[in-house]
DNA sequence: AGGCCGATCCTCT
DNA sequence: GAGGATCGGCCTA
């Protein structure tokens, strides 16, 4: 049997819920660093490490966040988001594109956080399959790391990239349990110990623009948008 | 029933 | 730096 660690289960521990029971910035910071892991249906794993992430507030808050989906209440689409915290809330956007969000706070608060990017872990045939979900060619990942920038944030710098990279839908996994152990798709926690991160208006939407509500790591590669805001 | 638009990405200039 | 693809969901009527 040639099955490596790597391929079989997913690296370091699930992360303890009461680290999400909190407000979304706070659980935001908490999230740069930790694992996000997916198991496929054929027993292969896709991993990456969190960089990038956005605080989306409840219409509890005052004031509510108008750029937030649940900035109107409960509606079929995001309903994950009113649910318990540790839930994952995958929607798609422009037609062609998932984007994934971790719920945080207690039960009937909608708060979340956005994944925008991760730094892609894993051996090179886990780099590679990341590759062929992207439809990119495989050549530059066959070899595993160093990876050069360029292929790293071609993989996973962004929220949409980062869903195809580990093939996640929001049929597949929208409501999955993010820290239950039988979950294919799960946060881990492995040591890392991330500095204090780069905070930022977030990117990409019309209302309050302005909020400082984009958390990420300094100098890491595969932070997404434009230089001013990549640390 | 119909219209509008987006928490994006890619291509081209 | 700008524009198009593409469609589900939400709002108005």
């Amino acid at each position: 049997m040639s099955s490596s660690a790597d391929s079989s289960s997913f690296p370091g521990r699930i992360v303890r819920r009461a680290l999400l029971l909190d407000a979304p910035e706070r659980a935001a910071t908490r999230l740069l660093g930790m694992i996000l892991a997916r198991r496929a249906e054929d027993g292969t794993i896709q991993t990456g490490r969190i960089v990038e992430v956005e605080a989306y507030l409840g219409p509890h808050n005052t004031p509510p966040d108008p750029a937030a989906h649940s900035f109107r209440g409960p509606t079929g689409r995001n309903r994950v988001l009113f649910g318990p915290a540790g839930h994952a809330y995958v929607y798609s956007i422009y037609g062609r594109y998932f984007c994934m969000n971790v719920s945080c706070e207690p039960e009937g608060r909608a708060g979340c956080v956005l994944l925008r990017a991760l730094e892609p872990l894993g051996t090179a045939e886990s780099l590679a399959r990341m590759a062929t979900h992207r439809g990119l060619n495989i050549e530059p990942y066959a070899n595993g790391y160093p990876l050069a920038d360029q292929a790293a944030r071609a993989l996973t710098s962004g929220p949409s990239r980062l869903c195809q990279a580990l093939g996640l839908t929001r049929a597949a996994h929208n409501g999955l349990d993010l820290l239950d152990p039988d979950s294919p798709l799960q946060l881990r926690e492995d040591g890392f110990t991330p500095a204090e991160p780069l905070v930022t208006p977030r990117i990409g939407i019309r209302q309050a623009a302005d909020w400082p509500l984009r958390f990420a790591l300094r100098g890491q590669r595969c932070v997404s948008g434009p230089a001013r805001l990549r640390g």
